[in-house]
DNA sequence: TTAAAACCCTGTAGCAGGTACAGAGTCAAG
DNA sequence: CTTGACTCTGTACCTGCTACAGGGTTTTAA
């Protein structure tokens, strides 16, 4: 099958199949005489899964370790086990940043309650002062 | 004061300082006679601004309208309220998102019970198989 | 038969929000 | 007078794609 149709059946763009060939993560299918690309199920099966993993919000990396542990299918799983332990991790700690700064920003919005001009506007004052507590965890996971 | 001072007193990198400016979030500051910035308060708390909203993980864009919101004072502030309103609306559904990403992951660790050779890991298999169910939302605001 | 639409190719640039150099100049302390 | 700490400009890199430009090919419809 030709790039199209792989793409269509992983649910993404065809510029997506390349770059993922482009940095290692597919390896690169046989050409036909016009040079194009020829796949085949095991490609198509492997793309899903990387798709999936995607979907799951792993990272190229995470999903390059996965692929290897499916690639040695021999050795044992506790390695998975971990990776996805971790991973539970970084969206927890994530989840509790962003739940922090929602709150933060709840108390900053509810300091405006009359219209007013800009230069007396207490959520503008209370950007400007001091920090607004230490929040964030921003440059985290993701 | 020079760029390194500014940059401890808003606890960023000298780098970071160099960028708002390149992108026009700074004004230029005057040069000294050996070309190095100089800069004043007003520079430091602008920049502290700054900081203080991406610390509420707030986009250079909305930053950018926000500050025009302080540069011009005479205008009414229902904008900020606005953007604050839209703000905290993208990171409550960012925790939606994110929570249902917890479930699906913790769902798929679940299946995993017993340490085995990767080509039976039950997580490897559910990754490879079918959809995950409609997950991710993870195109969503960053 | 032929022309247009729809595909494929490579290569490069762009997004956000910085970070990290290289290679050069400048300045203060020992 | 040299060493180290600063500063400057410019450029490349990061993630995970996306979007061209500028070509070639193949399929479909008139």
């Amino acid at each position: 099958m030709k790039i199209g149709e792989l793409a269509v059946q992983a649910g993404c763009l065809v510029e997506t199949v390349r770059y993922y060939e482009r940095i290692g993560l597919l390896m690169p299918p046989e050409r036909s005489a016009n040079n194009y690309r020829t796949y085949n199920d095991r490609h198509s099966e492997r793309l899903q899964f990387i798709r999936h993993c995607r979907a799951l919000d792993m990272t190229l990396e995470e999903i390059r370790v996965l692929l290897d542990f499916r690639d040695h299918p021999d050795r044992d799983c506790v390695g998975v086990n971990d990776l996805l332990d971790k991973h539970i991790g970084h969206v927890v700690e994530r989840i509790a940043a962003l739940s922090s700064l929602e709150s933060q920003l709840r108390d900053l919005r509810n300091r405006c309650v009359t219209i007013d001009s800009a230069s007396s506007c207490p959520i503008l004052n209370a950007l400007g002062a001091e920090a607004p507590t230490e929040a964030s965890a921003c440059g985290a996971h993701r």
